[in-house]
DNA sequence: GTTCTGACA
DNA sequence: TGTCAGCA
């Protein structure tokens, strides 16, 4: 499967992409009723957020910070956001990636997503760093 | 233990 | 937005 594929796999659960963000669960729910963000569900309706999620969820976030309301942002990003066009294999894979997702993993794929976007439109690297070095270190939750 | 929806100071 | 309830 391509890049643009991988991306869309909901793998993660909301106290993940809580720690990836450093949005609160109640946030990033929010965020959802004004549909800014479409996680998957999965059969007991938990949700699972893909990269793709959790970098509009970080796009969401500087937005918040520079004092835009739900309105504002969603003239700025909030695109009709239609998607969703999973295709059994997708789905399958993302079941495969994650029954095995351990935190190593998760790391190392956080890293590829960090590599494979490096420098690349209005996400700078740095700011995704920052991110991922407070998930992997101490000041979680 | 984690997530979900609904509701209220 | 935080937080608590009552489930799954």
């Amino acid at each position: 499967m391509d890049d643009a594929m991988r991306r869309k796999l909901a793998l993660f659960p909301i106290g993940i992409v809580q720690r990836l963000t450093d949005l609160t669960a109640r946030q990033i729910r929010y965020y959802e009723q004004h549909a800014l963000i479409h996680p998957e569900r999965t059969h007991g309706n938990q949700r699972l957020y893909s990269f793709n999620d959790v970098e509009r969820l970080l796009e969401i976030k500087s937005l918040i910070d520079k004092g835009l309301n739900i309105a504002g942002i969603k003239a700025m990003i909030g695109q009709p956001t239609p998607e969703i066009d999973y295709t059994p294999a997708m789905q399958a894979a993302a079941e495969e990636v994650r029954s095995e997702l351990t935190e190593n993993d998760l790391h190392e794929l956080l890293m590829q997503e960090l590599s494979a976007r490096a420098g690349q439109r209005g996400n700078p690297v740095s700011m995704i760093q920052g991110e991922l070095s407070r998930f992997f270190h101490g000041d979680r939750r």
